[in-house]
This record gives C-alpha cells, sequence and structure tokens, in this order.
DNA sequence: CTAGTAGTGACAATCGTTTCCATCTACGGT
DNA sequence: ACCGTAGATGGAAACGATTGTCACTACTAG
C-alpha cells in the first residue's frame, strides 16, 4: 500500500484536501480522470474543489507519483504509482481497468531510436488499450 | 508525392474546399493542427471554414490517409500519409519536424503483449518527441 | 437540366483544463 | 501557544480545441 504520507511530503503542505486527494487516487486502483474523482470525494463526504483536484494531481505528476494517459475524447486520465519506476499500461476501454506492461523491449527500441535520429531530449509516450477479459462480450 | 486525387476519391464528393484542405495538408509535409491549417489556407487565399478542416482531416484519417498524434497541449495534429501503412513518427517539440521511423521492434512487442494479455482488439499509441537538430540551441 | 443529397460555414454549445483573485490556513519562527 | 506570511483553497470566469445546429449551396447521378 503506498501511504499516502510518503506523496504528500513530496508536494507541498500538508492540508486535508490533499490528503484527501491522494487518498482518493489510490482507492481507485486504476485510470481516472480529475472530474470523475472529484465527484467521488464528494460523494464520500470529502468535497475537495475541483480546482484542487487538478492541482494536487499535477504536484503528484511532477514528483513522478502518478502516471497520465490520454483517453479517446482527449480527457487525462491518471493513476498512482507507488513505485519510482517508470511505467505503461495497457488499459481498458471499457471500464478504465489497468494493467502495467512490461515494456522493457519498447525502452530499448526508444533509446536506440533517439541515439540514431540526432534529435535531443527525446520522449516517448506509449499506450496499449483494448478489451479486458470481463468487457469483450458482444 | 501524393496526389490530392487519390484521397479526394476516398472521402466523399470533389469540392474546391476539400481539395484546397487536402493540398494544404500534403504541402505542409508535416504534422499541423487544423487551426493552423485553416489559417494557412486563409494567407494563401484559399478561405476554408473551419468546420470543414476539421471535417476533412476527420475523413482522411478514417480513410487512412492521414495520421494524428496530440500534441502536449492536447491538440491534434495531422500528416499526410501517402502509403496505406500504419506510421509511427519522432516529432519536433519545438518545431514540429516530424520523422518516421522503423517501428518494426515495437509491432512485435505490442502483438505480443497483444496475445498474452487476455484482452481483445488491443491497440497501441506510440509517439518519440525530442528537439531536433536544429531546435537544440538550449 | 433537375432533383436530391451531401457539403458548407457562421454561430453557439460543450468539454476539459487553466487562470484569477479574494479568502483561508499550515507551519516555522518567537 | 501565538503570530506572520508564504502557500493553498475554491468559486467564477476565461480559454482553446472540438463538435452540433441549421439554413443555404453546389456536386453529381439520372
Ligand atoms: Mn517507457
Ligand atoms: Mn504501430
Ligand atoms: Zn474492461
Ligand atoms: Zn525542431
Amino acid at each position: 500500500m503506498g501511504a499516502p504520507a510518503d506523496d504528500l511530503d513530496l508536494i507541498g503542505r500538508r492540508t486535508a484536501q490533499r490528503t484527501s486527494v491522494v487518498r482518493a487516487l489510490i482507492d481507485h486502483g486504476g485510470f481516472v480522470g480529475a472530474r470523475a474523482l472529484h465527484d467521488e470525494l464528494r460523494t464520500q463526504g470529502a468535497p475537495v474543489g475541483l480546482n484542487t483536484v487538478y492541482r494536487t494531481l499535477a504536484a503528484l505528476v511532477d514528483a513522478g507519483r502518478a502516471d497520465v494517459v490520454r483517453d479517446r475524447g482527449g480527457e487525462r486520465l491518471f493513476r498512482h504509482r507507488p513505485f519510482p519506476e517508470h511505467q505503461h499500461y495497457l488499459l481498458c476501454r471499457a471500464c478504465g481497468l489497468s494493467a502495467p506492461v512490461d515494456s522493457a523491449a519498447v525502452e530499448t527500441w526508444a533509446e536506440h531510436v533517439a541515439r540514431t535520429s540526432g534529435f535531443a531530449e527525446v520522449e516517448h509516450t506509449v499506450e496499449l488499450t483494448g478489451l479486458c477479459p470481463q468487457c469483450r462480450t458482444t
């Protein structure tokens, strides 16, 4: 379990709101949008301003404690990352379930491309989406 | 050179506006946003409604004649794709210059993950960004 | 040529996200 | 424990990209 304490120390003052946001993100267990997290906090009786949700999530991303992906509609989805290691995910387009994937091969490939391209400060975005076992009915 | 004719046949009626948009996209030579393309068309004396620019680009993407990436701000950037083969790019965060990259290794990796994951209809997004030789001046 | 349908574009609406700013509060001195 | 203040909060307004609406236009099949 990633203790909220660890995360909170990295992002500034320890406020009730930030504590709530971090805990809600961890509890959620997968990728969530800021809006959805804001709703969950409100229904859980720990209302936090949407603005603060955005700021806390941004701070977590800066601190390397959260990963971000863009869903089909362009919305940013956040997921808590307990370990400092860079991660990629395979996530379900229907239910949002996410599974970390072993991306060693891609990292190697990306580094190779970076070295032989002439470009500097090369970064990569790698996202896999699909339909999880539960969701592939029809 | 991809002749606009080929592309226009795939997306419906042959109108002056679509012809302009397709030609402007090809002429641009790299990734462009709808807004920027709209501006270029206006300054070139071939004004087209922004809405039509969006619709034409969407049609090209549907027809597999254009690739899309999201820039940092979430804006969608489009690039004409003369060949039907799936492509990935390395693009400059400063000037927008893009270079196709050999992604065979990633395709293999993605297929492997898909087969062993239990997920169905797995799709992938792979984008590399960096600073091109011209732009890495600090 | 004409009918009929697909396309156009000005405008408004949406959606996610950011900025503003007046107010509040955590917390390192004292 | 008590301040003072930099940092944090949140409601409202601003923003930028994209999509919906709908009256009008113009391809194109016949
Ligand atoms: Mn990676
Ligand atoms: Mn690919
Ligand atoms: Zn699912
Ligand atoms: Zn460049």
